[in-house]
DNA sequence: AGGCCATATATTCTCGAAAATTTCATATAA
DNA sequence: TTATATGAAATTTTCGAGAATATATGGCCT
């Protein structure tokens, strides 16, 4: 799970053996986590000293990031991380409930025993490394951040559309790197937010789990607004 | 609405003057209108003399068109035009609904008289172009497909979501390529639901516009697949 | 004949430099 | 002072070539 180098990688795509990828990873990776701060400036020179990448090369990863959103492109006058606001907030978090409730209704009625299994299995590792931080041990905020991703795809894994689940990870990201940006935790709400979504799932109760969900998100949307 | 190299542009873009933008328009309109058939290989040197783009920028384009699903790229083993399939059809039909209909109610809600007006003069395009089409002469595929796509589009537009309008577009192109790819009309029958469509929308009646545009969709979806 | 390895060819990946464009600083004129 | 023009510097865009990797060819052995 480490890459070459040796930076956690869990934003959902496959190892990567080429410079390309490589920076792709990082530089996505440096976004949503604030390490680029929305609205800077990427200067392809500067850029080219940090990820020891070439020009072209680190075109081909900032072009892919545009497209996802999480880079912005003005002709002639280069890159930039997108900007972040309120409405922006207000439009991913509505369409990760759209798009995550739709996915985890199909998923309910789809899953079988391993898809149920591996629900149990993330959200143990959730449970547990929440379990921790709820004693003042403030666990890894990757890790956390990590397990909390894998649950929610493991709720929705079984939608059977590779389509929706592409969407929904890029949406993931983008909604992420807002709740680092306010860097304010809602640890123990959070906690008993996921350990009632989770009980519903397994219930495969549909109407339950869909409403916890929407909660739970926007819960977290009015957090993160707050802090803003 | 023409760009340098004379083609019609209406894949949702601004007008490009660098080479990257231009051989980016070239690209999706080519898989999208079947030049570029699924499944083929994209070879680079073959790319840059039809394209007359060098291999950077060529590998610009074709890492953002894969980030939208249109190609799929192998590790070191490079392009290919993304393939089709039934399933996947199923998948981006499903999601158009999903996200067209949830666009549309909160476009019903929003839009003031400047949206009306909008909608009221992209229907007329479409179905004025339709009314010539039942006659027999068979008037531009692509025109006809570019007022279809305004017209949607219209409908959807004062939804208040850039982000959502974002990902419908790059859903109607996916979908796009699909009837294309069969390149047999229902023109009476998709008229008459445009038709019922654009009078439950002006009406503002948020559930039968979204019931008709489901059907309008799930017609299509199923007049595609019986002819893949 | 069929499988395996070495070699040659084809293709992708990466880079640094040249061309095009924007941005900044300075000077000039109203 | 403000606005505009001019030239220098910074930055982006584009290109072709070299390095790395994959694919195809042909010979060799069993």
């Amino acid at each position: 799970m480490r890459n070459t180098h040796g930076k956690l990688n869990f934003l959902g795509s496959a190892p990567h053996n080429t410079v390309a990828n490589a920076t792709y990873e990082r530089l996505k990776h440096d976004i949503i986590f604030g390490k680029l701060k929305p609205g800077a400036k990427l200067k392809l020179e500067t850029l080219k000293d940090e990820y020891a990448a070439s020009v072209s090369t680190l075109r081909e990863t900032l072009n892919r990031l545009t497209s996802e959103g999480f880079v912005s492109a003005a002709e002639q006058r280069g890159f930039f991380v997108s900007p972040v606001s309120a409405d922006d907030l207000n439009e991913i978090a509505n369409l990760r409930i759209l798009l995550e409730c739709h996915a985890l209704k199909e998923s309910l009625q789809n899953g079988d025993d391993d898809w149920e299994a591996d629900v149990a299995g993330a959200y143990h590792k959730l449970s547990t490394t929440e379990a921790v931080m709820k004693n003042g041990n403030d666990a890894d905020l990757e890790t956390w951040k990590e397990y909390d991703w894998q649950f929610h795809l493991s709720l929705i894994r079984a939608c059977n559309s590779t389509n929706l689940l592409g969407l929904h990870a890029t949406l993931f990201g983008k909604y992420l790197r807002y709740q680092i940006l306010v860097l304010t935790y809602r640890g123990e709400v959070a906690r008993q937010e996921h350990k009632a979504l989770f009980e519903a799932a397994i219930a495969r109760d549909a109407d339950a789990a869909t409403k916890l969900l929407t909660q739970h998100i926007m819960n977290g949307l009015t957090h993160t607004l707050e802090y803003m």
